[in-house]
DNA sequence: AAGGCATATGTCAATAATGACATATGCCTT
DNA sequence: AAGGCATATGTCATTATTGACATATGCCTT
């Protein structure tokens, strides 16, 4: 029972689904692939902690699509209110960054128009999977509150730390230039 | 030669450094510990991207200061300029707040609370940060811009985004008592 | 004086993660 | 008609990571 298994349980709490949505649902929180995910669910459902259903589908393979037991949800809130392990983050973009003072401009300038490119392509994600989450509670709006929660605060947050990492480029462009202590009385803002 | 070497290799591109300070230094930035270092950096030096310098010390075990090499200096550059992974992330207090709206009042508040200690903790570690890169830079005018430039613009970006957490934190809050989609009309701001 | 802590370096077994391989349906484009 | 793509599920060998074990100095607190 490690990490993932509770965070497959911490995604299907807002709505049933298959192991192929959980995986693209669960990389936006959690790094991870189907070949972990799969053999997870079939543990949880081992130990009663999902059900699953399976639908039929034409044109489409066949699905599984699972929803949490009352012992899943036990679990779920035993495990949300046990101790929270401290994030991993190995963010190679953060690494490069770090050195961009003893690179030369043409290198420094190629990472920071890189960089800004990734933040811009997440803000568009972002706005558009605000729009989709806008689109879904109105066409189910008596449902939507609780499996709409999650998604809608966690948009939220990234796009709010993504236009501030924009910003942050913007600055450090600004102070890349300087070589004496003058930066430190720059302030980011 | 996998992501955590270049990781080194940019950490001493700043200044000389030993393993101790390697792994404490990266650990800001990618989760790491000194278990993947020592045989890393055994390994680079190896392969002649730095040398190390022993420093027999009086009260604490001596120790190997390593610092880059010309050759180490290329293969920084060659990296530096080469496609960019995309970052790993595994954050289990992520998961848990993606399924806040499902858990009673009393489980969600202690989290929120837990999750601000957390960020309030941080923010003071980034303030004390900010103060020793400062005395830092007065210490030694002359090479601080090149050894502090990262350190300083890396403690920006991380207070600015747990500043953000925190007031996200209070939004959530805000917003997570309500029943019915009126959350999407508010405002993280 | 005993224990804990920070410093300092190192190994290794157990566990976890990744990428490749595998299979299958049917749509859409060339 | 062939190939690519999105959907959908699954396995497994290789690789990477973690936590425990190991050793050592000397300071500080109880």
């Amino acid at each position: 029972m490690n990490k993932l298994s509770y965070g497959l349980l911490s995604l299907l709490s807002t709505e049933p689904m298959s192991g192929y949505d959980l995986t693209t649902k669960i990389n936006k929180f959690w790094r991870s692939t189907h070949s972990a995910i799969y053999p997870l669910l079939s543990e949880l459902e081992e130990g009663n902690y999902i059900e699953l259903t399976l639908i039929e589908q034409t044109g489409k393979p066949d699905k599984k699509i699972y929803h949490l037991t009352d012992k899943g949800k036990e679990l779920l809130r035993s495990w949300f209110i046990s101790e929270t392990a401290d994030e991993v983050c190995r963010d190679e973009m953060t690494l490069k960054l770090y050195c961009i003072n003893c690179m030369d401009e043409e290198a420094a300038e190629t990472l920071l128009k890189e960089y800004e490119d990734r933040c811009n392509k997440r803000i568009e994600m972002y706005h558009k999977n605000l729009a989709r989450i806008k689109v879904l509670a109105q066409e189910n709006p008596d449902n939507a509150p609780a499996s709409v929660f999650g998604s809608y605060i966690m948009t939220q947050r990234g796009l709010q730390k993504t236009e501030l990492d924009l910003k942050w480029c913007e600055w450090v462009r600004r102070i890349y230039k300087k070589k004496n202590l003058s930066f430190l009385k720059e302030d980011l803002r």
